[in-house]
DNA sequence: ATCATATTGCAAAAGTGTCGCAAAATGATA
DNA sequence: TATCATTTTGCGACACTTTTGCAATATGAT
């Protein structure tokens, strides 16, 4: 998975850097990170070149920013994982990943009743999880 | 329906001033409105006032907050307004209200399906609107 | 090894949100 | 209406987050 991104990051025309690869890393460890997050997992890796990789992740669709709670962190864009939605726990601050088939399906139906073409979208479920009920 | 809200405001200690009523008024008008949208529209105010008068309506439900693309907007809460999600264009940037039954009652079934206890959520959707595809 | 180009760090600056405190506005009471 | 306690607001400072220009460094091609 690693090689397949070095790979795409090449083709595109960029080069695959150590410090890229490591913040790359932390994306995949991490899931979703906030941006503070990876910083401060690499000390090594100045601030302004950890948001520039962020970006360059996301133009690349490598990587995307999803809203957990009501902070963004990154994660892994749909290419590189299942796409999935959070379930965010108030108390405990878990975030637990869910695939619903019967939401995607529904975002299917909606999008074409009003002629409108997705291209992605994201879904925030905020509440309370099974053992902090 | 603001008057209900400046019922809500007394009935809660809070004291419906002018300039809560203007920033009401202004997400009103705006839906969904970013924070600077709010600043901007009313000079007068102070940004921490702003600031503030946002905060004290979130934790009354008058105002919510949403992501519409990549930054949060304020909207009303559920109380004053039909629930709904938002079709986010990414050409002319227009943001679409829709109704979306189906991803209620999807929603529903995969948060029982997890014993996890739903609050609230927030479903973006984001593509190319009908004029712009 | 050399060179053009891409990447990075650094420092400054812009943007966003919060806080303490003093001044002003508010509503209750007389 | 005048007084008073309380709430709200503006101001300024500050903290945090993100972006930017530029010089230094690293990279890959030759």
């Amino acid at each position: 998975m690693q090689e397949e991104i070095k790979t795409l990051l090449k083709e595109q025309g960029f080069t695959p850097t150590k410090k890229r690869l490591a913040i790359l890393d932390v994306i995949f460890k991490i899931q979703p990170a906030s941006v503070n997050q990876i910083i401060n997992s690499l000390p090594e890796i100045d601030r302004a070149t950890v948001y520039r990789t962020i970006d360059l992740f996301i133009d690349l669709n490598i990587a995307k920013k999803v809203y957990t709670g009501f902070k963004y962190r990154i994660e892994l864009g749909d290419s590189f994982q299942e796409h999935h939605h959070h379930l965010t726990c108030l108390r405990c601050k878990t975030v637990m990943d869910v695939q619903t088939p019967e939401i995607e399906f529904a975002i299917d139906q909606t999008t074409k009743n009003n002629g409108f073409r997705p291209m992605r979208h994201d879904l925030e479920i905020i509440g309370y999880c099974a053992n902090c009920s």
